[in-house]
DNA sequence: TCTGGGGTCCTAGGACCC
DNA sequence: TCTGGGGTCCTAGGACCC
């Protein structure tokens, strides 16, 4: 049978885990940026109690969350996926789960070899209790025939306090769960299939399930196929985690629009710096880099526009100054004058392992490796002395700056020496 | 003033081949 | 008068996920 394990509201219970004199107030994790602003991400019960909402934009609710004096922690990835790592090593630990995965930052899986509906309970609540005493952070834990069928019963286990976080759904449970579930709730039907099959009269899970598959293979594509194999128990989805990604992105909201291309120039110098450094961190090189640039969508008033290009290069690469080149010069292709620009980003893709590079038939493969090794002074640096310590003159010296100035980062209590908690 | 960022997979259509 | 049939590969866009 399959183990869903889900940390409930992950980053606010992170914050909150970090700083136990929040326990049961409300706290809310933004993604606040250097453009300030951001949207809610996670938030405490105590904090949705209050009407607020995971994607609220946070200038939007300043008022509601002074008024109630709300926490409101800027969100610190790297922070939040160390935790998660500790959470996966506990459990890896425990010895009671088979084959255990990390699916998400917040969602894993793995397998209990049982068939027995008392001792799977008995084992996932084990799991969820050894969790929380080892790491503050509260789960819950569905279990079932597959992945989409254990995301079911996790559901049941957060939204029915009588299950006490936790939710085994045997067979012959099967369709009485899907007849209460919504069909926007499936994994893997999303906002624009759902209207799509109340359309056809599908309003729950289970109508789904009852629906022929050769229905389904016309409505949908062949992953509605596999949700709806997944509902009747049989395995349709993998979660294997490739070893390494297929595609690495960089972007930014701006906090000022801006129409400058000398501005942009150097903006996505920046965030093509960051996907290059992205890339050699996983031993990797890329064939080809997109830029993309977008105005502001909320801006009804101004000229919309967004457009994405890619050059390709001869020979894949992770070195900063090609990529930064190539990004620029797919900038320049669609940059149109005249707009007021508030998004821009960089792609690679077309990945590959940086051990075995197809040479371009007339380069010198001696530029290679000085530029691999040039590429890693330019990491050594880096690390030791931040990321501003060493740039490519693309990058600018000085450059209008589109962010908020008064931007501050959250502490790295679990990942940084300095921010260590002290207990007295 | 202020509305995120980072991924995967599938498909239709176009370009090409013989 | 009449202009086929069978493939592959790539890409942009759209769906989904967290």
């Amino acid at each position: 049978m399959i183990l869903h394990i889900d940390c409930n509201t992950f980053y606010a219970s992170c914050e909150v885990a970090l700083h136990p004199d929040l326990q049961g107030k409300p706290v809310v994790v933004a993604n606040c940026n250097e453009a300030g602003g951001g949207i809610i991400l996670a938030l405490t019960k105590e904090a949705k109690a209050l009407g607020l909402k995971r994607g609220d934009p946070v200038f939007k609710v300043t008022k509601l969350l002074n008024d109630n004096n709300v926490t409101v922690f800027p969100a610190n990835l790297p922070k939040y996926v160390d935790i998660s790592r500790r959470l996966m090593r506990i459990v890896r630990e425990q010895n009671i789960v088979v084959n255990f995965q990390q699916y998400s930052v917040d969602e894993f899986f793995g397998e209990l070899p049982t068939d027995d509906k008392d001792q799977l309970r008995e084992a996932a609540l084990k799991i969820k209790h050894h969790i929380e005493q080892s790491t503050d952070i509260p789960v819950s834990c569905g279990v079932s025939l597959t992945y989409t069928l254990g995301k079911v019963a996790t559901w049941y286990a957060k939204h029915y306090p009588g299950y006490e976080g936790v939710c085994v759904l045997p067979k012959d449970k099967i369709e009485v769960a899907l007849n209460n579930f919504p069909i926007a709730e499936v994994w893997g039907i999303g906002r624009r299939t759902a209207p799509k099959l109340k359309a056809n009269g599908i309003d729950n899970a289970l109508q789904f399930y009852n629906t022929d598959e050769r229905h389904i293979r016309r409505w949908l594509n062949i992953n509605g196929v596999c949700t709806w194999k997944e509902l009747h128990g049989i395995p349709s989805i993998s979660i294997d985690n490739p070893e390494r990604q297929q595609s690495i992105c960089h972007s930014r909201t701006f906090a000022y629009m801006t129409s400058d291309l000398n501005t942009l120039r150097t903006y996505i110098s920046d965030y093509a710096v960051a996907v290059a450094r992205k890339l050699r961190a996983q031993h990797s090189v890329c064939l080809t880099v997109s830029a993309f640039l977008s105005t502001n969508p909320f801006r009804e008033d101004l000229d919309q526009y967004s457009n994405m290009a890619t050059t390709k290069l001869n020979v894949a690469t992770a070195d900063s100054r090609d990529i930064c080149k190539a990004a620029i010069s797919a900038l320049e292709e669609i940059y149109k004058p005249g707009l007021q620009y508030k998004k821009a980003g960089v792609i690679l893709s077309n990945i590959t392992s940086d051990e075995n590079i197809q040479f371009d038939l007339f380069q010198d493969p001696e530029q290679t490796s000085k530029s691999s090794k040039l590429m890693a002074a330019l990491d050594s640096l880096t690390d030791k002395y931040g990321m501003d310590s060493v740039k490519l003159a693309a990058q600018g010296f000085e450059k209008p700056n589109l962010n908020l100035s008064n931007f501050q980062s959250s502490q790295n209590q679990s990942t940084n020496i300095n921010d260590i908690i002290k207990a007295k």
